[in-house]
DNA sequence: CTGGCCACTGTAAAGGTTTACATCATCATC
DNA sequence: GATGATGATGTAAACCTTTACAGTGGCCAG
């Protein structure tokens, strides 16, 4: 039963009194073989612990079961939820996950390119915002790829992500209905295609609640804690504060949490600070971070059955699928000092 | 150069004018070449891009280069920069990274170990405690396989993680040097092996500063936060109260926090709090939580590398990697109410 | 009875690689 | 100059699977 070397499909066939063939059929094709020749193959199969050999498989079909997941840094914590939705999609329909991590590294990019080709991946997950290769391989002609968080700069690939212009007005919609008008908005930035949808989203909630947009109120930022920190010291240089902050993502809001409470500021009381993404941090936060929530572990999800459905050529693939954010409403927004609602 | 199909051990011959058998010889034993013609084969290789067909070879070798990782929850915030560890040794060493999540299903277990057989995966990396598989494969012959963080209990398998003896010892010297006397240890269980060793760094912690061990001061616990509130209640529910409480980990010291304050408490003015392990979350805690750090990205290097190293089957394999686990002082530790060193 | 169709099954090739074995040239030794 | 050792290279089999194609037998219609 459990032999050192484990059972082929020969062994299948010797036992089920079948050609090889034939039991290939059964697996991949029932339909085109008897009921009870199926039966006789199952039972040799469920009796030799059969396993068909993957890499024989590939090697045949051209083409792997497995998908590669590139991001240009597995430890971010943000990663770890996305995976679960990725791999338990790719399970469910029988392909592996085989990961890699660029750190932001073109030549180690264009090593997970070949690896791919090795491999004869299926199809490529990617987590950067651009193409983790060189421009040379990005001319060529790329796997099935999609991307996941933030479009992929460089090339026509679909991605799943939040509808970013939806979370941010939905954060600037609470921060308006507490009463704050003055509202800056931290984290401007091109580095990041979503940063700007999520301006969007704030410029069109200030619209919506006819509150006119004050450039001086949207400051640079790259997404860091330390350009949380940089913006208020800008902002605080000039006489006009605004009593609220809402920040790009939460490493923002801490950036800025933590300036204004080096000030001596209480928040939610003295200004209110609104954050994005909902790291695993936020609810730890002095004051607990207000933010909006992406829902990574369903991203991760339709991503996979995207690609997967890419795969199998059913329908021209979606250019963009975008889940809808939720707010998280902790304790960093109140209304302003000033404000009627208290 | 880039054409539709990728280029075969064949085309490079062709090119270099060699038989295939000589290409294969040129890259996996370049000392077996003469040196003029490894010279054309690496020429006609750069030429035409080739790249090893993994499966193929796999096939061959009736073995892959894939490392399959399996942890009970992938999710697991503590997994990501572990899994940065694995990733780069396999990397730097020309193995790939598959990963799966049992979420502690024998079922889903048993999958992966078919899934193992079926890529021919080179070895295994355990996160669990337990083998993921039912009883009947824990019996079988497994494959080459290492264990992370903690122990694998039914199954002489070598694992790396870090010292928790030395480690449970460092919070508890800090707590006595502090001048607490009274200390309690939280999370007294047999669910995981690594709590029994972090309650031994306890006992000889208190050995060593000639404090009787207190049997009352040794609580239950699983390691979840609910467990650090449940503790909590019961020694409120006796007279005499520890000054300190060392936790087995930073979720039940989360537990601990949350029931000190919801009772009125400051930490650590009227009780100091140690956890284990330092969550990214631990930074970001009020009062930031002073706790024993994993270094688990060289977890994942040393666990990957041992692993590598069996593969090629120098040397025994060491049973037991363990790491020096540092304690990182924050801020919910202080001396005593009645200390002397106010 | 013949021919044709159908459902099922078998034969064999192909996919790309590694490696045992065979071959061949070269060179030193006596 | 014959012999054998040495080093470099080629030939071909094997790894396990999928699938095009061919074959078989049964059955029905003409």
């Amino acid at each position: 039963m459990s032999n050192s070397t484990p059972a082929t499909i020969e062994d299948v066939a010797r036992i089920a009194e079948v050609s090889i063939a034939t039991v290939s059929r059964a697996i991949h094709m029932p339909e085109k073989v008897a009921k009870s020749t199926r039966l006789k193959v199952n039972q040799a199969i469920a009796l030799t612990g059969y396993t068909t050999n993957a890499m024989a498989r590939s090697l045949r079909l051209g083409r792997s079961n497995m998908i590669l997941v590139v991001a240009p840094d597995i430890g971010d914590p943000n990663f770890s939820s996305i995976l679960v939705g990725l791999e338990n999609e790719a399970r469910a329909h029988g392909y592996g996950v085989l990961i890699g991590h660029t750190q932001n590294d073109a030549q180690r990019g264009l090593e997970y390119l070949k690896f791919f080709n090795s491999y004869q991946a299926a199809g490529l997950i990617l987590f950067t915002g651009i193409l983790p290769f060189g421009h040379q391989a990005a001319t060529a002609s790329l796997p099935p790829s999609v991307g996941v968080f933030e479009p992929v700069f460089n090339g026509g690939i679909p991605y799943v992500g939040v509808d970013d212009v939806e979370g941010a007005r939905k954060a600037v919609d609470l921060l308006i209905s507490e009463g704050h008008r003055r509202i800056a908005f931290i984290g401007d930035s091109n580095t990041r295609l979503a940063y700007g949808r999520r301006r969007l989203g704030y410029e069109a909630g200030l619209a919506a609640a006819g509150i006119p947009l004050n450039r001086q109120m949207v400051l640079d930022g790259d997404g860091t804690v330390e350009s949380g920190r940089l913006a208020l010291e800008q902002l605080f240089m000039r006489d006009d504060l605004p009593t609220a902050f809402m920040c790009v993502n939460d490493q923002t809001a801490l950036g800025v949490t933590l300036g204004l409470k080096a000030r001596g500021y209480e928040i939610p009381d003295d200004f209110s600070v609104t954050g994005f993404d909902d790291v695993p941090q936020a609810s730890f936060m002095t004051p607990s971070l207000t933010t909006v929530r992406q829902p990574r572990t369903a991203i991760g999800k339709h991503a996979m059955a995207l690609l997967l459905d890419m795969l199998s050529d059913r329908a021209a693939p979606e250019t963009e699928i975008l889940l809808r954010p939720d707010l998280v409403v902790r304790n960093s927004v109140g209304p302003p000092p000033d404000g009627k609602k208290r």
